[in-house]
RNA sequence: GGGGCUGUGGGGUAGCUUGGUUAUCCUUCCUGGUUAGGGACCAGGAGACCCAGGUUCAAAUCCUGGCAGCCUCACCA
């Protein structure tokens, strides 16, 4: 018998459909009246908000600054970019109203309509490096197969746009702006990733190489969750972009382009949550603990005072406190529990006897009695253990969600056993595109940054193999 | 873009095959009372057939179209 708001279906049983409905019962986001689009609400959004102020403060230590550049695109900056333009192709929404002027693409990624201002903006050496970002909404048309915060229409993102005089300063910070998402991936939403390069065929339309960060989600998919893009200088030749070096001499500089998304959000709820709900790491809940006085006729007016006084005592944790007479604390411990509330406090009279409180973990259930002098610094320490205890937890995942295989066989058998396939490959695009044609969803996923000795013949063609890679199933 | 499934109060559902009284049950919500450390109990009350056409004496039920959701293939962050 289902009761609300709990009728959740069991995660490791069934993630599909454990996945949107715990979205909607946690209250993060809901469905809208248009296809494939949906509403942010509070404390999802919030969780983006503290992803733009971790990464604000990271850009400023890089140099970058904030810009905002236009929602449309002419058709005609498209198809500059050849590779760009065909890559996008099949996503891109398009506005032609006015039947006289040239139809307008929907943004869905911004390098041409930026670099675009670039060719007029960059003249000489000494504009260089320049270094814009910009917060954006993006629509990617996608036809069907939307998803929650993984994969919408319209969805949220930051897209950052370097210009750089030579090809090792722009190697080097598009490896310094991946390392900025795993590190914010760590610190903040508690996911750990793989690092690599795309392979040829899942490169950035346009790009020289790409790189990305993975996140393993519970079913062994994987989920792309931040690329950096060395565009080359094609994008510079396309669009005009050059700059007058030293040698008096003009060049095209070499350019990079970057980006995360409110799919982060969509790892996050998925990675971390359990049977219960979800569970928000400590650094992006907007309330981080909810306190819960147990109720008695006799004792009401004191327990009810002293909640209050730990409220005010713990608002840099920005409590809720629940006063509801109508609920069992029974039925609120579920409650926050779904909504993923870090940390629960319950003060009773007994605790109120003892001069303490008690605390109770989300993340692992564990529950202990703290004296109220010693609250505030006890909290500190456990919400810092608790957004440990996720990162540990989802690393041991990754970990057990990749597996070697050193043949064909055992490599069909990590594929049926849902695990990412660590392998030797010959790195060819026939190789890849041949084994989609036998296992349609499987791709390679990355090839590790750290290569180490690759030797001997590629697992799945049996050439040469020339590099170590990932081989999976994407989101 | 192709194929399949689905849409009933705030949430979960029965009813649809074979059209026919006042649309079932659980939960939520509101009122009053009794309660009280892991989803309390009693009484009363509110609340729904996705939208537009069509067939019919009569449509939640059948037909057509639209919208939305899910699965799947293709594509993609």
């Amino acid at each position: 018998m289902s009761k609300e708001g709990l009728g959740l279906t069991a995660k490791k049983k069934n993630l599909q459909d454990w996945y949107p409905e715990v979205v909607l019962k946690s209250d993060m986001a809901d469905y809208s009246a248009v296809k494939g689009c949906m509403v942010i609400k509070p404390n999802a959004y919030y969780v983006w908000q503290e992803i733009q102020n971790y990464f604000n403060e990271r850009l400023m230590n890089l140099n970058v600054r904030n810009a905002y550049f236009p929602l449309f695109i002419p058709e005609s900056f498209f198809k500059k970019e050849a590779q760009h333009a065909q890559g996008f192709k099949p996503e891109v929404a398009w506005i032609a109203n006015d039947e006289n002027s040239e139809r307008l693409a929907i943004r869905p990624t911004s390098e041409t309509i930026i670099y675009d201002s670039y060719s007029r903006w960059i003249r000489t050496y000494r504009d260089l490096p320049f270094r814009l970002n910009q917060w954006a909404n993006i629509i990617r048309w996608e036809s069907k197969a939307t998803r929650l915060f993984l994969r919408t229409r319209e969805f949220l993102w930051q897209e950052g746009h370097c210009v750089y005089e030579t090809r090792e300063e722009c190697d080097k910070e598009t490896l310094t702006f991946l390392q900025e998402y795993e590190k914010l991936c760590r610190e903040l939403l508690a996911i750990p990733v793989l690092k690599g390069y795309k392979s040829e065929n899942e490169k950035f339309a346009g790009a020289l190489y790409t790189l990305s960060i993975e996140a393993i989600m519970p079913d062994g998919r994987s989920l792309q969750c931040g690329t950096s893009h060395n565009l080359g200088q094609e994008f510079a030749k396309s669009f005009g972009i050059e700059f007058l070096g030293k040698d008096e001499k003009k060049h095209h500089p070499w350019q990079n382009s970057w980006g995360i998304s409110t799919r982060l959000i969509g790892a996050m709820i998925m990675l971390h949550g359990d049977d219960k709900g979800i569970i928000l790491p400590p650094k992006v809940a907007y309330n981080k603990v909810v306190i819960i006085p147990i109720l008695f006729e006799d004792s009401k007016r004191d327990v009810i005072n002293q909640a209050k006084k730990i409220q005010t005592l713990l608002k840099d944790f920005n409590p809720i406190l629940d006063l509801d007479g109508e609920h069992s604390p029974g039925w609120k411990f579920n409650n926050y529990e779904l909504k993923g509330i870090p940390l629960r406090l319950e003060i009773g009279p007994k605790d109120l006897k003892a001069k303490s409180a008690v605390l109770v973990r989300r993340d692992n259930g564990k529950k202990i009695s703290v004296k109220l002098k010693d609250l505030k610094k006890q909290i500190r320490l456990i919400l810092n253990g608790i957004q440990d205890n996720l990162y540990e937890k989802a690393s041991r995942l990754m970990k057990s969600s990749v597996v070697e295989a050193r043949n064909l066989n055992e490599f069909e058998k990590a594929i049926s056993n849902r695990k990412i396939a660590k392998i030797f490959w010959c790195d060819s695009v026939t190789c890849e595109k041949d084994l989609k044609e036998r296992l349609n969803t499987i791709k390679s996923i990355l090839l590790p940054l750290e290569q180490g000795k690759v030797s001997g013949k590629c697992v799945i063609c049996n050439n040469e193999a020339k590099v170590m890679a990932y081989f999976g199933k994407p989101y």
